[in-house]
DNA sequence: GTCCAGGCATGCA
DNA sequence: TGCATGCATGGA
């Protein structure tokens, strides 16, 4: 990857597996939104960036300064991860190779873990477009205006200031309790983000599985979107189809980047199954 | 009207 | 340990 600036842009040449449509729009970050010119939109760690492809597939990053790019998005679209290298890999079992074909450049995003682990939390027994609504709905109450209308993510000390009914309000439904009582113990100091980040998995896994309405499959996209623990598998109702297809397990293949074939596998399952 | 969605807490055996 | 049930909401 070679990085350029021109004028108060940013131009990421030679990036290998990124597609920025698949990526930031399948399911693994929820508020992402296209522009009509074909550009993305979007905040993450309280900063807003807009993104786009061009014709020669050099990512254009506006408005945006080395020292944003090395503190946040770097990282964020993971891109010292040799993903062309993990697909080839991966591409041994058959079905994530036609899943990879079909839908090249999806990568695994390192998000805010106190975002992820809200968004998730969220998620549950819900769909896609109905988490983007409660998010944006969050974020526009909530959350600091940073540019014209794009929101930070609330802090757990803002969300920790309301009331359940506030949270019910914005359509969380019967989440709204779980976000509340995570917030007030974020908030408190009770638990601790960056010390389970920096936990190995197992433990980072037992202190998410304490939280009061984090169960597995919570804890897992938790950990792998906004933990940095890309061996996690999350299993939901679409990857439980998918399971159908692997009754020996999950394939040798896989090892050690589970959740990059998982999100593969995920986005196939949601467009064929 | 019913069913489903990136599930979980609870109660019970 | 495993299984049944209730849960908020909106789109299909």
């Amino acid at each position: 990857m070679i990085i350029e600036t021109r004028n108060s842009d940013l131009v990421l040449r030679d990036v290998k597996c990124l597609s920025l449509p698949l990526t930031l729009d399948c399911g693994e970050a929820f508020r992402w939104e296209e522009q009509e010119d074909g550009s993305w939109s979007g905040v993450a760690f309280s900063k807003f960036l807009n993104i786009r492809e061009d014709a020669d597939g050099n990512f254009i990053l506006k408005n945006t300064s080395t020292e944003d790019f090395e503190a946040v998005w770097r990282n964020y679209f993971d891109l010292d991860r040799d993903y062309a290298a993990i697909c080839e890999e991966l591409k041994k079992d058959s079905l994530v190779a036609q899943t990879i074909d079909e839908y090249y450049g999806i990568r695994i995003l390192n998000q805010d873990p106190w975002e992820a682990l809200v968004s998730f939390v969220i998620s549950q027994q819900n769909n896609i477009k109905r988490i983007k609504g409660i998010i944006k709905r969050l974020c526009e109450a909530y959350g600091e205006e940073l540019a014209e209308g794009a929101y930070s993510f609330p802090s757990a000390e803002r969300l920790s200031a309301l009331e359940v009914a506030d949270l019910e309000a914005i359509g969380a439904g019967y989440r709204a309790k779980y976000i509340k009582r995570l917030a007030d113990n974020v908030a408190a100091g009770n638990i601790n983000l960056a010390e389970i980040k920096a936990m190995p998995l197992e433990n980072a896994k037992a202190a998410l599985l304490d939280i009061y309405g984090v169960g597995i499959k919570v804890a897992n996209c938790a950990l792998l979107f906004g933990f940095q623990f890309v061996e996690c598998f999350p299993v939901d109702v679409w990857m439980k189809r998918v399971l159908e297809y692997y009754p020996d397990g999950l394939p040798e293949c896989f090892k050690g980047y589970e959740g990059i074939a998982q999100q593969y596998l995920f986005h196939w399952a949601r467009n064929n199954l």
